[in-house]
DNA sequence: ACGAAGACTGAACACGTGATTAGTCTATTG
DNA sequence: CAATAGACTAATCACGTGTTCAGTCTTCGT
């Protein structure tokens, strides 16, 4: 649906193809119009005829690409894992792009990231009702909470992975978060009985404030 | 111990501390020499002088955020959101240039990365050693991505924000976050018995590719 | 006091790159 | 068959910005 032959799309999709893979690839300041164009097989100066500036460019990329992702989203967003485990290669790029357009707060971004959270939440209140999934004290805070987990998964970045013993984030990446991650939802980091050390401290310590 | 009196500083460490500042704030294509000399009080040529150019700029910025953050994880760190939480906006500055450094996988970062992957793993044996944390069936992977949480929940970007009602993300946010990952850290998100729905169907079926 | 080394300045340079513009080609319409 | 519009090109402009350079000022050792 995504990749099709490149000769027959249009002029104007084929520059807004590859200006998200530059886009994502280099970042937005540093992606080069020529370049950009010299690769689409076509003219600097059509860019500017369709797009009007470099900004009008982005903007275009922002809405295709955040409209897609909310299109995939409608007809039954489960997961994004699930979704990006269907197909890893084709997703990659189109998450890494939405993952920066949500970091520079794009104004697309705004609606999608709404979109994601209202989204997780009804699923959660769903398996809330099933009983399949715990409730929680603030559904809304999880949703957020889980949204940036997923979100920061799917982003992981180099020296992580290779952490991993991996070059980069890829799917093997992914079926080695597989077990902690399993476990972490399941059963959670920490034993029943006592909340110790580190992380709980200083939960505390930041929830004592608003007393004094 | 970081933001002492402007005046008793070197020229080249004013350059510095304020090349930081605009890296993070507009990152390092966009940050501007000429801006950033006239912040510091000095001449553009001065920081050539020093630096060599504006690689060898963020070099050095690299270096030291990245070397003040390992000094302070080395004398006990216990946890990121911990050392956070004891002076948010103290800390925002230099956690968001450490993510920014590893998510571009900077030279310096690596080494970071490894570092507080391995004391997090130490930290996690600990607790498993003395009963406060459960087991995992892969520790460096539960090391990596509780990592990968923390820095995820530490550079949280506005529209996730935004979707808790807050402008952007400071100690209040955090602090709304609690609650969920309390929760998710003790008791999980899923129910003992059926792990259904979502993410559980995904990652059975990622499992199942290596079988075929 | 003298000389050298290094901190520091400000103007000038070089060049990449976003943007403009005049003009050509293609095709649709009346 | 004009004629009008829009897709498209290639040369050119405009300018921001990294970098260099010649020269001045400060400091410090002898």
């Amino acid at each position: 649906m995504s990749s099709v032959d490149p000769n027959d799309l249009t002029a104007a999709a084929k520059i807004r193809n590859v200006a998200i893979r530059h886009f994502v690839q280099e970042g937005f300041q540093k992606a080069n119009l020529r370049a950009i164009a010299a690769e689409a097989g076509v003219s600097i100066g059509l860019i500017f005829h369709h797009f009007k500036n470099k900004a009008g460019l982005r903007a275009a990329c922002d809405d295709h690409v955040l409209r897609v992702g909310q299109d995939r989203m409608g007809n039954g967003m489960r997961d994004l894992l699930a979704d990006y485990l269907s197909d890893p290669d084709e997703y990659r790029l189109q998450v890494r792009y939405i993952a920066r357009a949500i970091h520079e707060d794009s104004p697309s971004a705004r609606t999608f990231v709404d979109t994601m959270v209202e989204q997780s939440e009804a699923l959660f209140a769903e398996g809330v009702a099933d009983g399949s999934i715990r409730p929680s004290a603030d559904a809304r805070a999880r949703a957020v909470l889980h949204i940036l987990i997923s979100l920061a998964v799917l982003t992981m970045p180099p020296p992580l992975a290779r952490a991993l013993g991996h070059e980069d984030f890829g799917p093997e990446v992914l079926r080695r978060l597989t077990a902690p991650t399993y476990e972490l939802y399941t059963q959670g980091l920490y034993t029943d009985q006592n909340l110790p050390t580190a992380a709980e401290a200083a939960w505390a310590a930041e929830e004592d404030k608003d007393d004094a």
